[in-house]
DNA sequence: ACCTGAACACCGTTCAAGT
DNA sequence: ACCTGAACACCGTTCAAGT
């Protein structure tokens, strides 16, 4: 006679939600073994199952590899509305924070970052959550343009044009830092956050006051 | 007897120089197979040895694979400096041509530009060659920098610090235009290099009159 | 419907042996 | 010094079979 339900943490045959489940197994893999040693069978065996397992649940790899961009995406996501919320008092303030939330994630979470920007992910447009998870960051970052653009902190262009180009340099920044390609003469002086309120700077129409 | 000598494309036990034959192969399988398809025993096959041979020139495949990069930053570099070349007598000239120049290489050759930039490459500064190019290659970035700034399009920053904040803002459009990121309803109103020398304008003194 | 185990083709890497 | 062939551990993917 059972004296535990589903609810309970035991292991069954049918395993309730072994897709999220894999996805979690999947990020775990991916923190501890870096992008080189995330393999199917890996994230497998850390979710307690067979190998073949996954294929009820993800097409394939590359579908695997999707669903923890887009949990990456979620993270991403949270952290920056966060940051805006904090924020909303000061436009100036929301775009200088959010872009160093988006670089603090891209260094906590660098493995998460790179699988979701190295191209790793083969065919995005296959796989419409990520697409909505990318589409709404970005109009988080549309919205914090217009903010400004009203606090007459940033020119009148379209905002999801102002909006790319705030977007392409902060990743840009983050995305050579996290390579190595940045001159090791110029992270000496500057630290990243620096070099990040000055790039920001060169396209706002008042410097940052806040440091 | 023997009526050819080593300059003849015939197979030999001893291949020459199948090192650089290697590299050669490794950038033929990346361009027609993708990152995904790029695999030591393909690379050997097609350069004609065995799947062990390539051990006798590189350690593993990460240093195949930061061969393949090195290449690749050196035909990115003679690229930069043809286009700088034929437009001395214009520092803004030079500064969004080379900007465009750069995106075009990372479109025309998306999976050498991936390699190079994904983070596939673990430890790149493990690879003096690659380092070199890199650096070399920033060099070329910092001189038209210095340049327009000479000209009174750039502010008087540190050079090198704004020679970072120009090269992230040009990797990171085209990055997250080869990832699909960039939002449709902006990729439909204006096309690459509109945005591009839009996005530099903003950080010039003048707008760019070449359009 | 969900999972397992065996099977297959492919991969990176090592190593004794051949030229 | 340079390359081969066999071997090993690991991988993604498929599929018949089990619950």
């Amino acid at each position: 006679m059972l004296f535990y339900d589903e609810s309970m943490t035991e292991k069954k045959y049918h395993h309730g939600d072994l897709k999220n489940a894999l996805i979690q197994a999947g990020v775990e893999v991916l923190a501890q073994e870096g992008l080189h040693g995330l393999s199917l069978r890996k994230v497998a065996k850390q979710a307690g199952v067979s190998h073949a397992a996954p294929y009820a649940h993800f097409a394939d790899k590359q579908a695997l590899i999707a669903a923890i961009s887009t949990e990456g995406y979620k993270r991403l996501y949270a952290y920056l509305s966060d940051v805006l919320e904090i924020h909303a008092a000061d436009s100036h303030r929301q775009l200088i924070e959010s872009a160093w939330a988006y670089v603090q994630f891209a260094m906590q979470e660098a493995d998460t970052f790179k699988i979701m920007f190295s191209g790793v992910l083969e065919h995005e447009k296959d796989y419409p959550e990520f697409v909505e998870l990318s589409q709404r960051t970005f109009q988080l970052v549309v919205k914090t343009v217009r903010a400004c653009q009203l606090a007459g902190l940033l020119r009148p262009l379209p905002p999801e044009l102002t909006a790319v180009m705030v977007w392409g340099q902060v990743h840009g920044i983050i995305s050579l830092t996290l390579m190595g390609q940045i001159s090791h003469t110029v992270l000496e002086q500057y630290d990243l956050r620096a070099m990040l309120v000055m790039t920001l700077d060169q396209i706002t129409v008042k410097p940052y006051e806040g440091e």
